[in-house]
DNA sequence: TCGTTATTTAGCTAATACGCTAAATAGCTA
DNA sequence: TAGCTATTTAGCGTATTAGCTAAATAACGA
């Protein structure tokens, strides 16, 4: 939980969580899209790894970052849902599921 | 957005959140629930406030925080829709109503 | 093996955050 | 006015964060 706020507190990782919605990206190609240097980028990733909100897979030189969503949902839809009334805290399933449709 | 974030980075100003979910209460009595200082507490509430998170009331003397969810909601939910892949994100309305049931 | 590419680690600086105590401010009541 | 309560402001020390450059590491292709 508090890794994963700490994580977002920060707008270029919140970004980068962005360019992953749609599948795997690799370090390089995610820092490039980014006005700091690669060091600095290599420490948010670093930081969102360690709140588990992205998992690094190592394909021989290059290194590809996928999103783990469900890390996500749980720690910010979990507060989310502390923060409002009592009515829907108690079915935790009943989020996601609304969102979908 | 990026003040919203920053201001939920701290376990304690989410909590302080948590406690203002049924109603609005005093920074003393808000100050009670949690081990540091008062002045402390009074720049947790400094943040929430710049953030737009809470709302300070002024009743002679002592000052009532309220929570100003539609802003919580707002940010994060916007933000959780940005991360998941793009079916949902067209139609802002429908997550409090899906969470609603 | 050598060079090249991709990424991280080390080491530094500057800025920000968080805690504290002491003091200031504001309103209330005697 | 004096004193009391509630809250914030000022000022300080320390820890953490975020950025940088330079160097280390790892895997690849010639």
């Amino acid at each position: 939980m508090n890794t994963v706020f700490d994580a977002l507190s920060h707008p270029i990782r919140r970004e980068v969580l962005e360019h992953l919605k749609r599948g795997g990206m690799t370090a390089g190609e995610l820092a490039d899209h980014f006005p700091v240097s690669k060091p600095t980028m290599s420490g948010h990733f670093a930081k969102l790894k360690a709140a588990g909100l992205i998992l690094g897979e190592n394909r021989g030189g290059t290194i590809v970052y996928t999103l783990n969503l469900s890390v996500l949902e749980e720690a910010v839809m979990g507060f989310m849902n502390r923060v409002r009334v009592g009515r829907d805290a108690a079915d935790p399933g009943n989020v996601h599921r609304g969102e979908a449709r």
